[in-house]
DNA sequence: TTTAGTCCCTGTAGTGACTACAGGGTCAAG
DNA sequence: CTTGACCCTGTAGTCACTACAGGGACTAAA
């Protein structure tokens, strides 16, 4: 059994913000950990896998609502793998659109960039492509 | 000179949210329009042109402040294309990040659904991932 | 002329996912 | 015994919107 941690060496130990900790607590996300006698929080290695679990997803860009549901489907002991599949690929296929966007993006903004004097001058590609009418 | 038109025809005519219009006029980036008698807000194509340059701007991932500036030196007719690379430059650096950032997670995504069996198993690589330590 | 429907106005609250802060109590080191 | 670092709470702020409630105005049909 780990001795149990405060909730900033929980912060500590695996990178979250103190405070974020507290958001997922009350959001559920987290559970409500024993408290010591003068009421700190008291977690041990589950909680801290818990909340790695939701750092990663986090990571991978699942939304809060994503790992509610995965969590809740482990904490029934439920996990089936087409189900947690179905979300993967639907999550999958929007980062995939994301990237798609942005690399629209960052074509037409680099584009404008080369086309830039970089001098001190009152004529400016971006502006005008900005401004461009229709 | 272009008739009057309204918030909804503008909203309608530029593919913005009609309450979009009001959020942009209160936080400084559209400016006040007149008014008709009733109280209705009257736009004119300089006020279209210039929805339409922050709009384009938000697609192209500018912030809120980003275009601010950019519309503050347009208006003080003091653009520079110096300072306008500047700024475009660094946008275009984040987006490459975030592209890069998505497809790390895109990769990890893939994998893990590739390695799916998509069965109604108990036994999930997703979850197994995301709850691996270290 | 009435009525129904659509528009416009305002202020305010909600969204997601945190992050920061104020105002207090606790604890360990020197 | 005091200093500083930690912990607690509730609340407010962030970004960029979006939605809603409660009211007034205008248009077209019955």
């Amino acid at each position: 059994m780990m001795k149990a941690i405060t909730r900033g060496q929980l912060a500590k130990r695996s990178g979250c913000n103190i405070e974020t900790i507290r958001y997922y607590e009350k959001i559920g996300l987290m559970p409500e950990p024993p408290r010591s006698v003068r009421g700190y929080r008291q977690y041990d290695e589950n909680h801290e896998r818990r909340l790695l679990f939701v750092l990663r997803g986090r990571e991978l860009g699942f939304t809060i609502a994503d790992l509610t549901s995965l969590l809740d489907l482990v904490d029934r002991r439920a996990v089936s793998c087409g189900e947690v599949e179905k979300l993967a690929r639907s999550h999958l296929r929007s980062v995939q659109e994301k990237i798609s966007d942005l690399k629209r993006m960052e074509s037409t903004l680099s584009a404008t960039v080369r086309s830039c004097s970089g001098q001190d001058v009152p004529e400016c590609p971006l502006i005008d492509r900005l401004f461009d009418i229709k």
